[in-house]
DNA sequence: AACAGGGGCAACCGCTTGCCG
DNA sequence: TCGGCAAGCGGTTGCCCCTGT
């Protein structure tokens, strides 16, 4: 049975010989494919276009990058599938040369694997349950018993893992925030844990360097020269509450909650609530995440304050960025109710000024999607756009 | 040397999306 | 607005090769 765009063909089917990779090359270099149905009839071969194309795509393109994953490769990965689950689409656009088919194929033979191995669900990223207990006994962990890492009288400076059941990960750009005194992350993707000075009475502060960034870490994606970015996650590894942000090349925000139903007794964040706020600056805009009392959570994006006119932007890209976390410092100026209650998440968004950048609504709507949130949210996000 | 089992990867299948008439 | 077609995409299959017995 061939495609349904080739059934009435006779049409060759499985591995590609060399003397057809050299006729289809010839005539993509040639003539490019601007109707991939027509394309092996003009370059002689007998295969369907779908076929022509996906062996172009995945094999004979010239841009491609052969061989291994590279560690940073993997890491990359990693941390964008954390944030977008199976989209291998999207996440080989994160790798040069790199198809979403050989994307795809590693994770399946390669990463997922490890992750398991290491007690990681390759689907959500959170521990796996058996290795949720190693950590944290009967994996019950009552709040009252277990103070707000993160809470708004600033007393929880030290995050610590096997104590805490917050962490702050961004395993790849661990030594970007020039605030927190962060702990390299091992291989593993195990959840890395950050000293968090106690310099805010009110919450935590941590300042991202772009450039300083680029320049510690060998491979980090994003640096000023390809507009800038970053990508940070926030997990509670007890509840599976995860909370990540990517800005990318200074145009794409995005942040998720993967939201494990059924805690009966909270989580670090449930005393006192948490808020996070980041700030594109050359976007104009502010994410903020909180995760209010009774595990309320909400994301917004809210309107600045404009910037003052004798203050000129950085040249490109998020060249520099703030996480704000405290109960005080949760803002608010979107409009979006951060009170919701269990299982649900906000997301709202407010452009600040004329010619805003443009926002990755598809990423955003990936990422909502991806954790479960309800389908509200990009109708608010889309509404407030 | 022969065989079995498993892993990796290329290719296929079928659904979705986008475009155009 | 609707239908047809092509392209995009993710899941799945099956072949090939390597390794262990």
């Amino acid at each position: 049975m061939g495609h349904h765009c080739c059934s009435k063909q006779k049409v060759k089917r499985g591995l590609w010989s060399p003397e057809e990779d050299e006729k289809l090359v010839k005539y993509i270099t040639a003539h490019g494919h601007s109707c991939w149905s027509a394309v092996p009839k003009h370059a002689g071969l007998q295969r369907c276009g779908k076929s022509c194309r996906l062996r172009w795509i995945n094999y004979l393109r010239p841009d491609l990058k052969r061989g291994t994953f590279s560690d940073h490769e993997e890491r990359t990965i990693i941390d964008v599938h954390r944030i977008l689950g199976n989209r291998w689409a999207q996440i080989a656009k994160h790798l040069p040369g790199r198809t979403d088919n050989e994307v795809k194929n590693f994770w399946n033979s390669c990463i997922k694997k490890k992750l398991i191995a290491q007690g990681l669900d390759p689907k959500t990223h959170n521990l796996l349950p058996a290795s949720r207990t190693l950590l944290h006994g009967n994996g019950a962990n009552p709040s009252s018993n277990n103070p707000a890492h993160f809470n708004s009288n600033g007393c929880a400076a030290v995050v610590s893992v096997a104590t805490t059941p917050f962490t702050i990960s961004s395993p790849t750009k661990a030594a970007a925030y020039g605030t927190v005194t962060a702990t390299p992350p091992p291989e593993t993707m195990a959840p890395a844990t950050y000293d968090v000075p106690n310099n805010y009475p009110d919450g935590m502060l941590m300042r991202h360097d772009q450039a300083a960034t680029a320049a510690a870490i060998p491979g980090y994606p994003y640096h000023p020269g390809n507009g800038g970015g970053v990508l940070m996650s926030f997990r509670d590894q007890n509840a599976g509450l995860q909370t990540s942000v990517d800005f990318v090349n200074g145009s794409s925000s995005s942040s998720s909650m993967d939201h494990a139903a059924g805690m009966p007794n909270g989580n670090g964040f449930s005393q006192q609530g948490m808020g996070a706020a980041f700030m594109d600056v050359t976007a104009g805009m502010w994410s903020t995440a909180a995760v209010d009392s009774g595990m309320c959570a909400g994301m917004e994006v809210a309107q600045p304050p404009p910037p003052p006119p004798q203050q000129p932007l950085p040249p490109q890209g998020l060249v520099q960025g703030e996480v704000l976390v405290g109960r005080q410092t949760v803002m608010n100026g979107g409009g979006a109710v951060a009170d919701k209650g269990m299982d649900m998440m906000d997301v709202s968004s407010v452009y600040g000024g004329a010619g805003a950048m443009a926002f990755d609504l598809e990423l955003m709507e990936s990422c909502a999607l991806f954790c479960g949130s309800t389908g509200n949210t990009m109708e608010q996000l889309q509404w407030d756009c």
